[in-house]
DNA sequence: TGTAAAATTGTAAGTGCTTACAATTACGTA
DNA sequence: TACGTAATTGTAAGCACTTACAATTTTACA
C-alpha cells in the first residue's frame, strides 16, 4: 500500500495525497477529507524512508550516552526524551561506555542514520582532552551537550555549576569546622573535572594548606569504594568529612565510615535516588537536569528552526539537605 | 556525495559500488579495492534513507520502555541496547509512562519508523488486560517482551520465574518463623500481578489463613511508602516480615521501621544499586536480567534470520542474600 | 587455442515519497 | 458574460540507493 494506491482510490494525483500528508496546506476541505477518509480505510502507512529521502530528515536526533544503567545519565537520558518527542522527535540511542574509541565509533554510526541533531549525556571532556569526534559530529549536526563543555562553532551547552557547587559544599563544611575533607571522584569527564577544580579552589578559599588535600580516585562501584575509605581509614588517613562527585562514591564512603561507627558530614553529588535511599539519608548537590534538559531541548528545536541560540546556558546546582549534612546545624568543632 | 560520484570516480558503475556497499560479495578484490579507497578519500557515507528504502530496513529496533529513569528498566534497556547494537541494530528509544493510552500511540510510532522489531519493557499486562496494541504491532514486526508474557502468534517472551520467587520468599520468611508477612506492591503490569498471586500461593502453601494476607499497594516513591508503611504501623497493623515487588518500596518500608527502631526480616526485589545502598544492605531477588536480556537479543536475531524460536523462556530468579535477610540465620521466632 | 562455465560488471527498472512548475478550476468583479 | 487572479490539482523530475537480468570478462580445462 503506498502512495499511488491511495491516489487511485481516492481519485486524485500522488502529489494532492502527498500534501494531505504533509499538513494539507493547499489541499481543499474536500479533497482533504477524501483523501483521510481513504487512508483510514486501508490503514496506509507513509513509508518513513521514503519520506526521509524526499525530506531529507526522519525527525530523528541522536543520543550518546555513557550508562544508561547509571542513575544519572538514565534520568538525564529519560528527560531529554520526553521532551524531544514532545517536539516529535523520536530517538536514537546510543550507549557507549567510557571508552573514547568507542564513543568516536558509535558517534559516527549515529551520523550514518542521519540523525537530525546528536546530544551528548557524559560523553564531553575536559579541554586538553580529545573532542574531535564532536568537532566532527558538529560539521553535520549540530551538538548539544549536555552538563559538559566544549567550545567549537555548532555545539551547544547546557550545564550546571558544578565548579561552584563543589567550592560552595567546601566551604560549608570549612564554616562547620572541618578542616581536612575527603573527596572521592571518578571519572575525569568534563564535569568531574570542574568538580575536582571547585574542590581544590574551595580548599584555596578556605585557606586551607595545599599539602592537606585529600582527593581519592576511585571507581563508581559500591564495594570497592567501601573497601577503598575503608583502606584509607586503617592506614590512619585522617578526615573529617566526606564529598563526592556521586552519590554511590558517598554511600559508599558512608558504609565504610558506619563499618567503624564513625559519623561525619557527607555531601554527595547528583541527588539521586540513592541519596534519598540511604541511611541515614545522604545531603546531596542538585545538577538541576530538571530544568537542564528541557532547556537543552528548547534550545536544539531553536537550532533546528534556524534560530540563534546560545552557545553555553549556565545554570547554579542546589544543595539538598539531608540528613548527612544540615547547613544550620551546629558546628561540629 | 553520492553513489554516482564514487562510481565516476573509480571508474565503476553504481552498481559495483552498491555491491562494495553491501558486503563486497560478487566484486573482485581489485575493484573493491579501488572503490573503497576513493570512498575513503571521499568521506562518503551512504545514505541511509535511500538505504533504507531499497532494502526495505535500517536495521533498528524500537524498544518500548515504560520508565527509562526507574533503576531496573534501565538496566534492562542498557541490556538490551548493547546486545542488540552488536548485532549491528540500532535502538530507537521510546519512554512511554505507565499510561496505556501512551503505550498504545508511541508503539505505533515506533513502527511508522519501520523498525525490523520491536521490544517492551515493562510494557505487558496480566492476560485479561487489554493487550491490543501489541496484538496490531506483532502482526507487522516480531514482539520481544522482556519480562512479560503475552501470547500472541508472532509475540515471544522472555521472562523469569517471579511468581515462584515470591512464594519461595513467603515460604522462607515462614520457616524463619514470620507468620504475617506484609507485602508491598505497586503497578499490575504482568509482572506485578504474578509477584502478588506467588505472594498468595505461598501463604497459601505455608497453610497461613487467608484472613491474614496482607498485600497493600504504594506508588513508587520513596516518601510515599514510608508514610503508607508508617501510618500502617500506627494503625497497629501488626506484621513480622516484610516482601516487596521492587527495591525502592524495601527500602521505604525499612525507613519506616527503623523510624520506629524495629528491625524485620525483609526482601525486596529486582536487586538494584538501591538494595545495595541500603543500610542494613537489602536482601532482594534477582530476575537474571543479565542473562535475560541477552538471550532475548538472541532470540530476536534468531527470528530475524527467519529462525524458529521458542515464544516463552523461563528462567528462574534468584534471591541475593545481604543483611536483611539470610536463609541460613536462626529462627527469629 | 577454443569453449563452456564461472566470475565480474553494467543497464535499467524499481523503492515511495517530495515538490517545482505547469495546467486547470473556481471566484470576484467589471 | 468575460477576464484577471487566486486556489487547487497534476505531471514529471528528483532523492540515493538495490537488484534482476543481460552483457562482458576471466578462468579452467580439454
Amino acid at each position: 500500500m503506498n502512495i499511488y494506491d491511495i491516489a487511485q482510490r481516492s481519485g486524485v494525483s500522488i502529489a494532492t495525497v502527498s500534501r494531505v500528508l504533509n499538513g494539507g496546506k493547499n489541499v481543499s476541505q474536500k479533497t482533504r477529507e477524501k483523501v483521510l477518509s481513504v487512508m483510514q480505510e486501508e490503514a496506509y502507512t507513509p513509508n518513513a524512508f521514503a519520506r526521509g529521502l524526499g525530506l531529507n530528515t526522519m525527525k530523528m536526533v541522536g543520543i550518546l550516552c555513557t550508562d544508561v544503567s547509571d542513575t544519572f545519565y538514565a534520568k538525564a537520558l529519560s528527560l531529554v526524551e520526553g521532551n524531544l518527542r514532545r517536539h516529535g522527535f523520536d530517538v536514537l540511542l546510543c550507549c557507549t561506555g567510557s571508552q573514547l574509541e568507542d564513543k568516536k565509533k558509535y558517534l559516527e554510526l549515529l551520523l550514518q542514520k542521519r540523525v537530525d541533531a546528536v546530544v551528548l549525556i557524559g560523553s564531553a571532556f575536559q579541554e586538553n582532552t580529545d573532542n574531535s569526534h564532536i568537532g566532527a559530529a558538529s560539521k553535520q549536526v549540530p551538538v548539544v551537550i549536555i552538563n559538559g563543555l566544549v567550545e567549537l562553532p555548532n555545539v551547544y551547552c547546557v550545564l550546571c555549576d558544578e565548579k561552584e557547587a563543589l567550592t560552595r559544599n567546601v566551604e560549608l563544611l570549612y564554616r562547620q569546622g572541618s578542616r581536612r575533607i575527603l573527596y572521592l571522584y571518578d571519572t575525569l569527564t568534563y564535569s568531574g573535572c570542574q568538580k575536582l577544580a571547585g574542590y581544590r579552589e574551595g580548599w584555596r578559599s578556605c585557606g586551607l594548606p595545599e599539602e592537606d588535600l585529600l582527593a581519592v580516585q576511585v571507581n563508581k562501584n559500591l564495594e570497592e569504594v567501601r573497601s577503598k575509605v575503608k583502606s584509607l581509614l586503617e592506614n590512619g588517613e585522617s578526615f573529617d568529612a566526606v564529598l563526592a562527585s556521586e552519590d554511590l562514591l558517598a554511600v559508599g564512603a558512608q558504609k565504610a565510615l558506619a563499618g567503624r561507627g564513625l559519623t561525619l558530614p557527607i555531601i554527595g553529588f547528583n541527588n539521586s535516588v540513592l541519596a534519598q535511599c540511604a541511611s541515614p539519608s545522604l545531603s546531596s548537590v542538585d545538577n538541576m537536569l530538571d530544568t537542564l534538559c528541557p532547556t537543552a531541548v528548547n534550545l536544539l528545536m531553536d537550532l533546528l528552526d534556524g534560530k540563534p541560540a546560545p552557545h553555553k546556558i549556565l545554570l547554579s546546582a542546589q544543595l539538598t539537605e539531608r540528613e548527612t549534612f544540615r547547613m544550620d546545624s551546629t558546628p561540629h568543632v
